[in-house]
DNA sequence: TTAAGTGCAAAATCTTTGCAAATGT
DNA sequence: ACATTTGCAAAGATTTTGCACTTAA
């Protein structure tokens, strides 16, 4: 997809969700759409820096997550880390019920969708309603470099 | 176990990993090794203030931690918490490849330890040394509630 | 005795809040 | 025009660092 579709696209995106279509946060959203890893918010602020504030990041990434435009992934750090939702989350629900692996090396997130979530059987009196799985590991660019 | 055996216990970890025995420490293992759940550090510092300042806190997290004494479990929020580590854990290796549950009620992560760890195949390209699986939802006791 | 550990103060970070100015619709 | 969004400043919260005093061994 060229430069000029994808920010149609995330344009559609923020009006879908009755956002206005700004500067601030269509460069954010072109760099999640670009990157289809997880992001955290530090990485996010040097990239976009200095023409995004950094208070500005830390509100756009509420606004998208309070409305299911994007979800939080914590990486084995516990370092939140951002990245576009699918299609099926919405403001009231996220899914998000794949596996995640972050590389030790460049510390991103990638979303494995295509592996099935194992299942699991928990203890009696525990129900769950959502799991997280996370591989730490040396990504696949990584080992070529 | 009574308080003084878990206390003589606890003075020879210290001992064992060339840790003076201090009062602070002791209290501080105490409740990691009664609540037998993962417990953050906020958690940590309402329930010993104002007996233990909030740095020494800090540090003897990050000792026990380097050491092999304690590890950290991310709740789905990204908090660290805190649980003394098995027998197999090391200076220099963690082992802590269990399954984990974060009650969205209490707060608190369990180790579940009994529960097999799901076989997971990664894309070709990736290699992984470490994972983590947390469940969240409610957990036996606060259902009993 | 003395190296390790503690506690206080202060610095450095990280995150949120308030508000006036700018901007999208 | 007007509500939303932005950017700056400042407040608040969290974490780290420096250093003199204390304490375990």
């Amino acid at each position: 997809m060229n430069d000029t579709n994808r920010d149609k696209d995330l344009t559609q995106l923020l009006q879908q969700h009755n956002l206005k279509v700004t500067g601030p946060r269509l460069s954010i959203l072109n760099i999640l759409a670009a990157r289809d890893i997880g992001t955290s918010q530090p990485d996010l602020e040097n990239i976009l820096k200095p023409e995004v504030d950094r208070v500005t990041l830390y509100r756009a990434l509420k606004t998208f997550t309070d409305k299911g435009i994007i979800h939080k992934v914590f990486d084995t750090h516990g370092t939140a880390t951002y990245a576009l939702c699918s299609d099926s989350c919405t403001e009231h629900q996220h899914h998000d019920e794949h596996l995640h692996f972050n590389c030790t090396v460049c510390n991103q997130v990638y979303c494995l969708n295509d592996i099935q979530f194992p299942e699991i059987k928990l203890p009696t009196g525990f129900t769950s309603d959502f799991m997280t799985f996370t591989a730490a590991g040396i990504c696949n660019r990584c080992h070529k470099e």
